[in-house]
DNA sequence: GACCAGGCACATC
DNA sequence: GATGTGCATGGT
């Protein structure tokens, strides 16, 4: 990998900002609402996450014990909207069980355990994956891991960066093997991909007049 | 009505 | 180890 592709990833980096502004992210109201977030938002739309999520607030379920103490049927119910919702359900039950066996249901005492550990610890988790264990150590826990995911594959393919099939880790460590070791860079980039990913590189139809990518493309995508 | 969305686990070969 | 499939709702 030439030296020259760090100039390229922070100069993207550059142009979304430029052109988006800063992403605030993750939306959620306490880091245990991200790593709920995190889970619910698998292969979804964010927009019905935040039905579940506020059908979850609703029933004042945003809470580590108050989660883990619903009825089942209560929290399928809410998480509905989300899609694969028995799934997803289940899926919230076993973190809260993790949770419950590190004896940090309140999230912070987590502090105590290195990041290479943590992440170990969390992609044992039953539904939690690569994606959503970044997720919630970078959004949730401020540890710096890059978070990469469909929409990052997507536009560093169309870049000429990455194969078409590029597997997670593989697709993560272009990043951090190019950028430096910065949560809070870490946090934008990421969150300027996806929403650079959700307007302009669809699957189906890329819009790419406009994208603030899009002078970087590889000539021969542009027509 | 098909296609897609900020994945993941599991079965099967 | 690679490849295929189920999970499910709501917007375009």
């Amino acid at each position: 990998m030439p030296a020259s592709t760090t100039r390229l990833l922070i100069d993207m980096y550059d142009a979304m900002l430029a052109r988006l502004g800063p992403s605030g992210w993750w939306p959620a109201k306490s880091p245990f609402e991200v790593a709920v977030g995190a889970i619910l938002t698998q292969n979804t739309n964010w927009s019905n996450v935040e039905k579940a999520i506020a059908n979850l607030r609703l029933h004042d379920l945003l809470k580590p014990e108050q989660l883990r103490s619903a009825r089942p049927e209560v929290v399928e119910e809410c998480v509905r909207p989300s899609g694969f919702f028995r799934q997803k359900a289940k899926k919230l039950r076993n973190f809260l069980d993790f949770l419950d066996r590190e004896q940090a249901l309140d999230l912070k005492s987590l502090a105590l355990l290195d990041t290479v550990e943590l992440r170990v610890r969390l992609l044992a988790v039953n539904g939690i994956g690569p994606e959503t264990a970044d997720s919630i150590l970078l959004y949730a826990l401020d540890r710096p891991v890059f978070v990469v995911d469909a929409y990052t594959a997507r536009i560093c393919n169309r870049h000429g960066l990455v194969p078409e099939d590029v597997d997670y880790d593989a697709l993560q460590d272009l990043f951090l093997s190019h950028l430096p070791e910065r949560v809070e860079h870490y946090n934008e980039y990421h969150a300027l991909l996806v929403r650079v990913g959700k307007q302009w590189c669809r699957k189906r139809e890329p819009r790419c007049d406009g994208c603030p990518l899009r002078p970087f493309l590889p000539h021969s995508h542009l027509s």
